[in-house]
DNA sequence: TGAACTCACTGAACTAGTCCAGAGGATGGG
DNA sequence: CCCATCCTCTGGACTAGTTCAGTGAGTTCA
């Protein structure tokens, strides 16, 4: 590796100082025309290192704005039916959602399989940003079968929808079932999360069943993967 | 996006090959040079291509050996402490494990934090290759405290160590923790699992218990990420 | 028969540029 | 004071090549 010689410094030099706190998360990086010109390398090899230390999860990129130092991640465990703000505050952090988009619609067809519906079943779409230290984080998309939730759109859905579920409609979510799973952005994702489309993120289906058994809901979740860490503890599911 | 023009459309027509499936699960792709005359562009376009097909797990390369169509993926919990060879067969694939190497050091810091150990304590480690339908595509390294798994070095290691732990040792496992973490391949996993240094892995770390409550061992796994989708419902830990 | 060697082919890593489109600050007119 | 417009800076997407190093099949030779 004679003519890696360059590049892994320029690597090397970066995670140091994202290590040795010389870069503070959150914080910008030269761009890559200033960086190539620093470790004297064209703008390929720069982003070729910028993009490994995107997969290792030390910096992330923002479109057309520039790289940034990644703040740790949270840990996430999606069994727990928590609430999303509170999940946060505990680790120190501070969280934020975004309303984007609320609809009615009749299940498409993988969406009716996913909540194991027949065709022609009426649910509510909701669509929401998270933001973690005012970064958007994540993108969510909760697909609710409406007769379930009479008048839920009337309510204001920036809350914790856990919470509107059970005082609500006394809902309590007796099994959730979920997959986790690498995958790219889809266009609207990567837009609202401001990554370019076909991006890797860590992907989240989950079903929720409430006490009778029943399906009620589903979410997609599609998390900027240098944000979160799944983590789970079989101790707490007795 | 108009120069764009090509480009989408060599992704797209590998993407309808490979649903469609006139390009098999397993089977190799034209090398990037044949790709990039076929599309009549330039290599690195070639490249961003696949490396954008790769994410959607769609396909996945092997060092200096090419780009081939990735097999479905197989459905983990890491929480059922399950036989990997079990599982996979219950899916209707073929498994195989090989051993790598087995060692008994004392335990270096950052295993010392994991396991909950005083330094100085003596672990054995067992590193171990998946394969599924003859493809590398987990590369595991259990860590075990020593004075719980007397002449445990001298087994059959290529067998199910759940197994074994229940058969030799008596031990059930009570409680399992583990985080799931999009990471970068190390070294050494890269070179195991055929990929390159630093490409994108899934990484999960667990910390087993006897049933006592005391911590017996820890394992790092880190799969190909097209290989693999984390499925856990929450009815199974009760 | 089998081990060592050769060599074409593969992706990995690089050089040196161009053009495009979105983000966002500065500016200036009403 | 507000809003539109411009202009600069950013990463995204591309062209057109070169060199390097591991893979693996085929060949040679003891």
């Amino acid at each position: 590796m004679k003519r890696n010689a360059d590049n892994p410094k320029m690597k090397d030099v970066l995670r140091e100082q994202i290590f040795g706190r010389a870069l503070l998360p959150l914080q910008k990086l030269p761009s890559e025309r200033e960086l190539s010109e620093l470790f004297s390398t064209t703008r390929i090899s720069v982003k070729d290192a910028l993009s490994a230390l995107e997969t290792e999860g030390l910096i992330y990129r923002e479109d057309r704005r520039g790289w940034f130092v990644s703040p740790p991640r949270v840990h996430y465990n999606p069994l727990s039916r928590c609430h999303f703000n509170q999940m946060i505050n505990e680790q120190n952090r501070i969280a934020e959602t975004k309303l984007i988009n609320v609809s009615t619609i009749m299940a498409p067809s993988d969406y009716a399989k996913v909540l194991e519906l027949k065709e022609l079943t009426e649910i509510h779409v909701i669509e929401r940003l998270r933001y973690i230290d005012g970064r958007v984080v994540l993108f969510v998309e909760n697909c609710l079968i409406s007769h379930f939730f009479p008048a839920i759109i009337a309510e204001n859905l920036t809350q914790s929808l856990t919470q509107l579920y059970q005082d609500k409609y006394q809902f309590t979510t007796s099994r959730s079932r979920f997959d986790v799973i690498p995958a790219a952005a889809p266009a609207h994702v990567a837009k609202a999360l401001n990554i370019s489309a076909g991006q890797q993120v860590l992907k989240i289906c989950r079903v929720n069943y409430n006490q009778q058994g029943q399906i009620i809901d589903c979410e997609f979740e599609y998390w900027r993967p240098d944000a979160v860490m799944i983590s789970i503890d079989s101790i707490e599911h007795n």
